[in-house]
DNA sequence: AAAGCAATTTAGCCTTGACTAACTTTGAAA
DNA sequence: TTTCAAAGTTAGTCAAGGCTAAATTGCTTT
């Protein structure tokens, strides 16, 4: 009657591909907020020509962007004004900051072209585990101590 | 004149994004054609409910995606019969399978839990440029002769 | 052969994230 | 202080990828 034991507990495959969904649903929040630190901390502000330049989306789409970001509480702005992060938002940034330098340090670490690493870091960083992340962190400084 | 000499030629972030939305645009569809692929091999035949089993998505969802897949010329299908892969689709599978195959041994080299690899192989699988794959068999391969 | 259940399809809806085109506001230069 | 280009907003469109509910088909079992 109870379930029947399995050797390998995951021929599960749905709850891989409902957490894949949810990484992807963030992705644009994380490198958005990342994107606005970065600007702020670089100009001094974050508008959006700024970032529309550097994602390569229109002026429009990143307005679309940035009202789902205030309706979900990581940025502020008024109308013709700069973006600003939220405390919420702020912390998102930080963590996201310090995970694509953690993913990006890694690639370069074990060999991969800095270009190249950067290229495959924006994507890799959303899909990087907690524990991964952890090993990442750990073979860059292995790597380092050469 | 000419362009400005630059020591860190990519602040054009823009390119980054660009392919990464580009890699975006093509998970689903790697993700399908070698679950198909899989499902031949296992059970003898791809049939939609297996399909929306394994993904954690409902029957609706798998038909919208197959008939995409058949616009774009990965997979043929006729009306209440299950699903084929075309040789497009065969040649997308085998490289998708054998990427995935190298990135989950990856993971699991450097230390990460097989449980977890199996998690963030899903995700980054799509984000690994040829580069950055040839180092990850290589490393691999050099954790493996220990 | 008919019934009924499981599988599949269809229709209609939603959000995200992209676009273009047209309009408004801001702010710097004249 | 007027003007006008750059920045930002608004409106409308589209495709991808999800969903539910309802209709249809295929298959198995009586
Ligand atoms: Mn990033
Ligand atoms: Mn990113
Ligand atoms: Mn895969
Ligand atoms: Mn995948």
């Amino acid at each position: 009657m109870g379930d029947k034991p399995t050797l390998n507990p995951r021929h599960n495959k749905a709850e891989v591909f409902a957490r894949l969904r949810d990484a992807h649903a963030r992705e644009v929040t994380e490198d958005y907020v990342e994107m606005i630190s970065d600007l702020i901390h670089e100009e001094g502000e974050a508008r959006s020509v700024a970032l529309a330049e550097r994602f390569g989306v229109t002026a429009a789409t990143v307005n679309n962007t940035i009202k789902r970001l205030e309706r979900d509480g990581y940025v502020t702005s008024r109308p013709y004004r700069s973006i600003f992060l939220t405390e919420k938002g702020e912390t998102l940034a930080k963590k996201c900051r310090d995970r694509h330098q953690i993913v990006y340090n890694f690639l370069v670490s074990i060999g991969v072209d800095p270009d190249t690493a950067e290229f495959d870091a924006e994507g890799i960083e959303h899909h990087v585990s907690e524990e991964t992340l952890r090993v990442f962190a750990a073979v860059s400084r292995a790597d380092d101590a050469l």
